[in-house]
DNA sequence: ATAGGGTTAG
């Protein structure tokens, strides 16, 4: 007995991912978006773009003498007797602490982010302690690999331990911040350093700060912070301004858009253009976004001359050119992308000047499928390795994505399968899309498989991906196969109420009242999971259709019965031990006397002998990370208050 | 030696 075809598992679970349904007859109902079927968690997802843009990062900056027009900002006096540390110099890297930065560096370099992060924690209190520069380079490896609470643990533990900050590492838990979608975290470190540290912001936090209020559509914030950047004296920044200016453009608010351009050229001394390209592609927008062509083709012809080299003295990076390319793909000129596409690949002059890059061909791709020349799309794609750009995981899925959408599984199968040539690993995504389709296009067994395989490899499916394989297998009668799905998964994920009731449901259908029981009776087992009220009743109802009605009762009563009788006996235990205990405490005693660490609490003796923890204990997984962000946040601000007042006293 | 120089597709 298969389930009706209208209700199966997946139109209920639409309803249920969409809080509006269960109020508002009117909407319609969601589609899962492809993103839900990728990462496991929004912090993978967020890992990943940073990965991918550190990649990306690899390749040689375009001029590197623009990095010493930036000013450096002048020192702060120091009026105040009581006034923060300085930051330690360079000249502090010497030595032993040379040694151990270089130890610390080498562990960060492995990868090994958990012992780097411990022996920086551990040498603070030794006769070694690790110097700014180290710590910043723990914070940043932590930062790139999106591990937000580590991050903000370790920060706290220095600043507990009363080293002293530097820019840098203020820059990096402003970036922590934004990236953490906590905009309003930010700015209170933005204000702390502007009210307590010895020294001045420098260009970089505001390029930071900016961009992150810009990201959180924090706009008037965003506008205020550029404005104070000229009260410290900075020069109008034009990374900050396209930062801005793309976020306009994202807003539609295209007078605002145009108005910054000209404010730029305005502070940059009121020249005919500004010199840096980047601002062209999102200025082109704006006037896109008003209907006014002419005067976007205008400011194209100024930033890239109507002929090759022939424009007014704008330097156009491959992403101030990728910039524009996306504003013509996107504004139905996809004709004048082509052209440009064109003169970009001429101009490619590695290594010297270097006017394509990955995200050209990416824009391009897209541009051929928002055309419907997918063929062309794959031709593109392929042409990339010539300019000696490699794709990513992220561009094979973008182009895999849309063959997918626009009935081509074969092509994306074959794409698929030059991943695994190019040693581009499939992730999480490639597998969602392409099992996804398979389902949609009636390949039940060729999405499972694809399933199957993604556990192999150690990939890590998702709630929606895993409901979304039980639901075909059980549709087309193998609720066996779905079973032992759910077996699998059933420890990796937390799964929701609706999941366990539609295996149940399954298995009931099929006659299994056994099976379903036994997932109620592991259900009782683990501690982490609880049994609904409303989950009972639906398995009475269904035991109920055999006269069973009472199995549930029974187990019920037969689980609490063997709870009762195991705490018995470890009270008994406890009993017996006890004396045994006292002694052992006496022992561990003496040992923290001699450490004598402050802020630790004394019943955490792991912690102690191996890291030093400050505050409240935290085994924060990282999946967890933004829930522990706000625990660890709250813990955050108060500890820096208080390692800024152990500052002041000192 | 430690932040940052910007984009696109999820």
């Amino acid at each position: 007995m298969a389930l009706p075809k209208s209700t199966t598992f997946l139109t209920h679970l639409k309803t249920l991912t969409n809080p509006h349904c269960l109020h508002r007859h009117h909407t319609p109902p969601p589609l899962i978006t492809l993103r839900f079927l990728s990462f496991a968690t929004p912090e993978e997802a967020a890992a990943e773009r940073r990965r991918r843009k550190r990649r990306l990062r690899i390749e040689p900056p375009l001029s590197s003498f623009h990095r010493s027009q930036q000013q450096s900002s002048p020192p702060k006096p120091n009026q105040n007797p009581n006034a923060p540390k300085l930051p330690e110099t360079v000249a502090a890297l010497s030595g032993k602490r040379l040694n151990l930065h270089n130890q610390i560096l080498t562990l960060v370099r492995q990868n090994d982010l958990e012992e780097a992060a411990l022996y920086t924690r551990h040498s603070v209190y030794s006769n070694c302690r690790p110097s700014i520069f180290t710590i910043n380079a723990v914070l940043t490896a932590q930062l790139r690999q999106s591990k937000y609470s580590d991050l903000l643990s370790l920060h706290r533990f220095i600043t507990q331990a009363s080293i002293a900050p530097n820019v840098i590492t203020y820059n990096l838990l402003i970036q922590t911040y934004c990236d953490c979608q906590r905009p309003d975290n930010a700015l209170e470190q933005y204000k702390l350093l502007m009210d307590e540290a010895p020294f001045n912001p420098s260009p970089a936090t505001y390029r930071i700060l900016i961009k992150g209020l810009v990201d959180n559509g924090k706009f008037e914030k965003a506008l205020e912070l550029k404005e104070e950047m000229f009260v410290k004296g900075f020069n109008a920044d034009p990374v900050v301004y396209s930062y801005l200016m793309s976020g306009f453009v994202r807003n539609g608010d295209s007078d605002r858009v145009i108005g910054l351009f000209e404010e730029l050229r305005e502070k940059l001394g009121g020249g005919e253009v500004v010199s840096d390209g980047v601002v062209y592609g999102s200025l082109m927008r704006g006037y896109f976004i008003k209907g006014m062509e002419k005067e976007a083709m205008e400011w194209y012809n100024v930033a890239v001359g109507k002929n090759e080299g022939l424009n007014s003295g704008v330097k156009m990076s491959a992403i101030a050119y990728n910039l524009v390319l996306d504003a013509f793909c996107k504004n139905g000129k996809f004709n004048e992308a082509l052209r440009l596409f064109d003169r970009m690949m001429n101009e490619h002059k590695p290594p010297r000047r270097l006017t394509v890059n990955l995200g050209s061909f990416n824009v391009m791709v897209d541009g051929y499928c928002g055309e419907s020349r997918f063929e062309e799309a794959i031709e593109v794609f392929r042409k990339m390795g010539e300019y000696r750009c490699n794709p990513d995981a992220l561009s094979f899925n973008n182009l895999i994505d849309q063959l997918c959408k626009n009935g081509m599984l074969g092509e994306a199968e074959k794409l698929y399968g030059e991943m695994g040539e190019k040693g581009v690993n499939p992730d999480e995504y490639t597998y969602g899309v392409l099992l996804d389709t398979c389902f949609n296009e009636n390949r039940i067994d060729d999405g499972a498989t694809y399933f199957r395989k993604m556990i192999d490899l150690g990939l890590r499916p998702n709630l929606v991906v895993y409901n979304r394989v039980v639901d075909e297998l059980v549709k087309v009668g193998k609720v066996d196969e779905a079973k032992s799905f759910f077996d699998t998964m059933v420890k990796k994920l937390k799964m929701d109420d609706a999941s366990y009731k539609f295996m149940m449901k399954a298995l009931s259908d099929v006659g299994k009242l056994d099976e379903m029981l036994k997932i109620v009776d592991e259900m009782l087992d683990d501690d982490g999971v609880e049994l609904s009220e409303e989950l009972q009743e639906f398995v009475r109802g269904e035991l109920r259709k055999e006269g069973r009605e009472e199995d549930l009762a029974k187990l019920m009563e037969e689980k609490e019965r063997q709870k009762a009788e195991a705490k018995a006996k470890e009270a008994e235990e406890v009993e017996k031990a006890k004396k045994g205990a006292t002694r052992t405490a006496i022992s561990s005693l003496k040992y923290f006397g001699n450490k004598g660490a402050e802020g630790e609490t004394p019943d955490n003796t792991d912690a102690v002998e191996a890291e030093p923890q400050v505050g409240e204990e935290e085994n924060v997984e990282e999946a967890t990370a933004v829930e522990s962000n706000l625990k660890e946040d709250g813990v955050e601000t108060e500890a820096r208050n208080d390692g800024a007042n152990e500052q002041v006293t000192a």
